[in-house]
DNA sequence: CCTGTGCCCTGACAGC
DNA sequence: TGCTGTCAGGGCACAG
């Protein structure tokens, strides 16, 4: 579900409680990715939430001391004052009266408190972040270089470009017109060039419509995005001109691309 | 070191 | 209706 556009949504729609201090927290689920911490109340209740912000697809809530750090697995939502529901793992009661909700069917995802985040073994193993002036051309030139994935496999490689997931790497792939099954270090630098821009340019636009909603996607006010209506491949049996669409699986993951446009 | 393959878990859907 | 198999937006441990 959630991939870079779909957290930065959920971490924009969580600007309302930053201020808020977090009062008590309930756990209801032992495990979700991570081992919940049954006492992660004791290290939360009476610390202040000073900011939010994404890493990749991480949520990163800082506190007073240390930070609460949140990722979303494939089914994972975080809610501001929603509804009870099945699959609810962690309650966040904040003093304003309103509460944060971590609900996930899947469990995939996790919430965990670090109380150094600058040491986190997670953040420390993610390549450069896609919008940011370090994602140049030449940057993608040079790291496709040392490897030997495809462009399908180095596009999802969060060690390399982070952020981007299965629904967007198709996308982008489909835009430039490169087959996913090339060899990344067969990228020309014209490839390079126009991948970073459509890279840059289809995360804005998708955080700009609220992000993708397939099925369980929603931000903490539990709105759907729209960036799904953009589609071109994805899920699709033929893209907007006509074509058809082919799916096959490339490590593991099901790839929707055009055969004849993409090469 | 690098890369590809299972696997974690639940739910939705297709086909019988 | 209900069973079974397959698939799903992520990322880890593990084997080669």
């Amino acid at each position: 579900m959630p991939e870079l556009p779909e957290v930065q949504c959920v971490v924009n729609s969580l600007g309302v409680i930053v201020g808020a201090t977090i009062q008590s927290v309930k756990v209801h689920t032992a495990r979700l990715r991570e081992p919940l911490d049954a006492a992660l109340q004791d290290k939360l209740a009476g610390q202040a939430i000073r900011a939010i912000e994404r890493r990749s697809k991480y949520i990163l809530i800082h506190l007073d001391e240390g930070c609460l750090v949140v990722h979303l697995g494939m089914t994972g939502k975080l809610l501001l004052n929603g509804q009870r529901q099945k699959h609810d793992h962690v309650d966040i009661q904040l003093t304003d009266g309103s509460r944060l909700t971590y609900n996930d069917a899947r469990k995939f995802g996790f919430v965990v408190f670090d109380p150094k985040i600058s040491e986190n073994r997670y953040l420390r193993l993610l390549g450069v972040e896609p919008l940011t002036d370090a994602f140049t051309p030449q940057w993608l030139f040079e790291a496709r270089k040392v490897s030997r994935q495809s462009m399908k496999t180095f596009l999802l490689d969060q060690k390399k470009v982070c952020g981007l997931g299965n629904i967007y790497v198709c996308e982008i792939l489909y835009l430039c017109g490169i087959s996913p099954l090339r060899k990344a270090s067969e990228m020309s630098e014209t490839e390079s060039v126009l991948l970073v821009r459509e890279i840059k340019k289809i995360l804005l636009k998708a955080i700009s419509l609220g992000g993708s909603s397939i099925s369980d996607y929603r931000d903490a006010h539990n709105q759907q995005g729209s960036f799904q209506d953009q589609f071109h491949v994805y899920g699709k049996q033929e893209d907007r001109l006509g074509n058809a669409v082919d799916y096959l699986k490339i490590g593991g993951r099901g790839t929707y691309w055009v055969s004849d446009l993409q090469k």
